[in-house]
DNA sequence: GCCAACGTTGGC
DNA sequence: GCCAACGTTGGC
């Protein structure tokens, strides 16, 4: 399994919203870069992934669950775009935000610090072990889910 | 609200 | 195929 960062605007689709989407989820659409349509490619059903808000908050405030892999957007006519879809797994038990991000040397090569424009990011096993840790969530309770 | 960083577009 | 111009993103 991998694991992954998604970024959403609160204002334009929250953490909330994703939570009250239930286990039907959401398509990830929108994304109009290819680095970001391409990691989204690599997903597999089960990869896990943190919810961070971008510009409003700027924290890391849930985990959710790629429950369909990469398909066309149904609304796209250049037909060059894909999303998958996503679940709300668990909140943050503490939201860690990008201040805390970057304080931690171990997190100093995250996606999110070095290329914070990538919509759709990468997490290295350490990296998510660590930022779990920050958020006082225990990783090992999210497997086999 | 500003602006730096980045990605994309289009003229040549 | 290069690169200047432009648009967008997102932290501050």
């Amino acid at each position: 399994m991998q694991t992954w960062l998604f970024k959403s605007e609160p204002d334009a689709f929250s953490w909330d919203d994703l939570v009250s989407r239930g286990k039907k989820g959401e398509a990830w659409d929108g994304v109009r870069n290819y680095q970001a349509r391409n990691n989204m490619r690599k997903m597999q059903v089960g990869d896990l992934g943190f919810f961070y808000h971008s510009n409003e908050g700027k924290d890391v405030v849930g985990i959710c669950r790629v429950i369909a892999k990469a398909h066309p957007e149904a609304n796209d006519a250049t037909g060059k775009w894909e999303c998958v879809d996503v679940a709300a797994v668990t909140a943050m038990p503490k939201p860690v935000t990008l201040d805390a991000v970057k304080l931690n040397p171990k997190l100093a090569g995250m996606m999110l610090v070095v290329n914070s424009r990538l919509s759709v990011q990468p997490v290295t096993a350490e990296e998510w072990k660590e930022v779990c840790r920050m958020g006082e969530l225990d990783p090992k309770k999210l497997k086999g889910s």
